[in-house]
DNA sequence: CGCTTGAAATTTGTATACAAATTAATTTAA
DNA sequence: TTAAATTAATTTGTATACAAATTTCAAGCG
């Protein structure tokens, strides 16, 4: 368990609730369980701080941060201004070997029907990846990767999940195929719409039953 | 020097050129020279890595990013899509209390003729934040104010400092008094046209003479 | 001359030990 | 009984030492 993949394993035993929402997170017991001294966890604690993946409890500890509505409906008005953005400037670079490898992801998405929540919302952010990589925006693209990524702990959800999986499979089709038919506004208007129902649809979720 | 003030001052050597862009640093090197041991350097460096002022050069090492036209304009484009929804959440909470904090700020830019471009940029975020921060918007915050300190590296350079500050003080004043005046569309459209010449004023002259 | 190969040097990663700080528990006083 | 203060426990921060990896550089080959 090296310094890279401890950082991965964590993130993925958060998203997973092996460390919950509100559990404060401590080197030495850590270190423990992952069988490492307290360097590299301290490494990796310090990695997903930075990624608002854990949260200062106190004046020196870390938590796992409490899922709230309003940080879910936050998290999602940003990428509602920042995914546009990137689709936009990735269009005139989109290929018909990008859009296939999309609907791969997509197909895949629908077919396995015991994926776990955690690999469900990894592909969908692969799919969106695919369709925003060409933006040659460095930048954007780390951001909204780790958007996504704190928006995944939120999908933990096998109910939400469920239900965000099936409204959104017919419009990533959609966005697809006006994107192969060059229509770009009317694709940007359709992701801008999809981003918000997503978002709504969490948002009255945790409203009606808080995590 | 502990762990915090290390991170702060190896940031602030970044930005006033002690170590520029494409310099390669290393825990040893900097360890010697701001006499701690290799850890609490670590720690600064990952600090910095995530917040990108600081990118991988080859497989181990870290980097001064270049500066580059390209990164400038990405980064200007993604203020202008995260600032007016910023200030647009912020708005309904905004007191005259606020405002006039914001004036002081104003001033003090315009009347300290002897400040150096390191200080005109902060004074400058501080400006913004004080407008933004009412949004209640922790993520969002955070992002700004990493965007912010990223963009603050392009203005070291004196001659571009000097000349955004003097197009831009009006459009500050302008944008207070909109506010005050509960005119949020137009402070809005006000907002984005100065990240837009900002922006416009930055990438024109890094395409002029590279750094 | 350029390219690959391999070894030496440098640099990063990790463990352990100890110091400093924070958190908790317990005592003491109002 | 509650609240403040002090002490004990835990936890984080840092230094040093060593292992693993990367980078550099020079020799050998095509």
């Amino acid at each position: 368990m090296n310094k890279a993949s401890l950082y991965q394993q964590l993130k993925q035993d958060i998203r997973q609730g092996l460390w919950p929402a509100g559990a404060v997170l401590n080197q030495q017991k850590l270190s423990d369980y992952y069988q490492v001294s307290r360097i590299p966890v301290r490494d990796a604690l310090q990695q997903l701080k930075a990624e608002a993946l854990l949260v200062m409890a106190g004046k020196a500890s870390l938590m796992v941060p409490p899922l709230t509505a309003a940080e879910a409906e936050e998290l999602y008005q940003i990428r509602l201004q920042l995914e546009p953005m990137a689709l936009r400037h990735a269009f005139p670079r989109l290929t018909f070997s990008l859009l296939g490898q999309a609907e791969d992801l997509l197909q895949q998405l629908e077919q396995d029907q015991h994926l776990s929540a955690a690999d469900r919302g990894a592909l969908n952010w692969q799919f969106h990846l695919i369709l925003y990589q060409p933006s040659n925006c460095p930048h954007l693209l780390r951001l909204l990767h780790s958007l996504h990524q704190q928006v995944e702990r939120y999908l933990g959800f096998q109910e939400i999940s469920l239900n965000y999986a099936n409204t959104s499979h017919q419009e990533h089709w959609q966005l697809l195929e006006l994107l192969r038919a060059q229509q770009l506004d009317a694709a940007v208007a359709l992701l801008k719409q999809h981003i918000q129902q997503a978002g709504e649809l969490l948002t009255s979720h945790l409203r009606q039953q808080p995590a």
